[in-house]
DNA sequence: GCCACCACGTTATATGATTACATACACCAA
DNA sequence: TTGGTGTATGTAATCATATAACGTGGTGGC
């Protein structure tokens, strides 16, 4: 588990607002519901999730422009992170398929491209959405 | 490939900025190009590229909040498209990987999942920008 | 003390996307 | 011909997401 001890106040309070969501969560939406804790502009908000996604307690979901606390215990060692978001509770579940990783490393060695972050995320429904 | 002979005047014009770019533009950028053409609001532009995406002739890329022509010259069967991103140049290659879908259709039915719209994109370096 | 570093705070602004409403034209049916 | 329906269009206003530019304040090393 990453230590979370040396997080600054900003950063632990933007880290418990994920963490108490039931689903990914706007900077926007963080900033209201930190105002109440003295929070009052974008920036404050912004540089803790960048701190936050870095150290990854912290996963930027692109196709909602949103954020949601990491749901494993322990750090991802570098690994694709995918994430099954459900467009009905807005929950998400994240996963690793180790498959997926060697299937991505061949065609980036095929295509010489030097691989960065990758980001894998399936909409749709979960299993008691689809119900 | 999908006929495009039926594109309105504003559907065209958002298509050939596309396809005349290097890499994936945003809809504010695709409006600057337009202007002499006499595009003038944001919501021109968005309408054409919600048809035109909804064609399968363009893509969202979402970590960019962006869009490329598509690149392939025939309909990609509903397939997820894999987007590899050149982080220096900027240029975009897609690819499709039936072990992939193959791999998807796994997780999900094994976690009672349904599946929507799926996305992977890859950020790194291309063969040429590596060098 | 002084400097460097880092987190923090504030204002303004850029960029991305949508809502609401009005207009124009093609096509079809009465 | 008239009128209705559907689709594309145009415009303004507004919401949502993200960053730039600038200044402040504390902490640790020297």
């Amino acid at each position: 588990m990453t230590d979370t001890s040396t997080l600054t106040r900003n950063q632990r309070l933007v880290l418990d607002a994920l963490e108490g969501a039931e689903g990914p969560l706007g900077a926007y939406r963080i900033l209201e519901e930190l105002r109440p804790n003295g929070l009052r502009a974008p920036l404050q908000v912004y540089r803790a999730l960048d701190r936050l996604v870095e150290l990854g307690l912290v996963h930027r979901i692109e196709c909602l422009n949103a954020f949601v606390a990491c749901s494993a215990g322990h750090d991802h060692g570098g690994e694709t992170i995918a994430f099954a978001i459900c467009e009905e509770c807005g929950r998400v579940t994240e996963f690793v398929d180790p498959e997926f990783e060697h299937r991505l490393g061949a065609w980036c060695s095929r295509h010489a491209f030097r691989r960065g972050k990758t980001t894998l995320e399936i909409r749709g429904l979960c299993e008691s959405c689809a119900a």
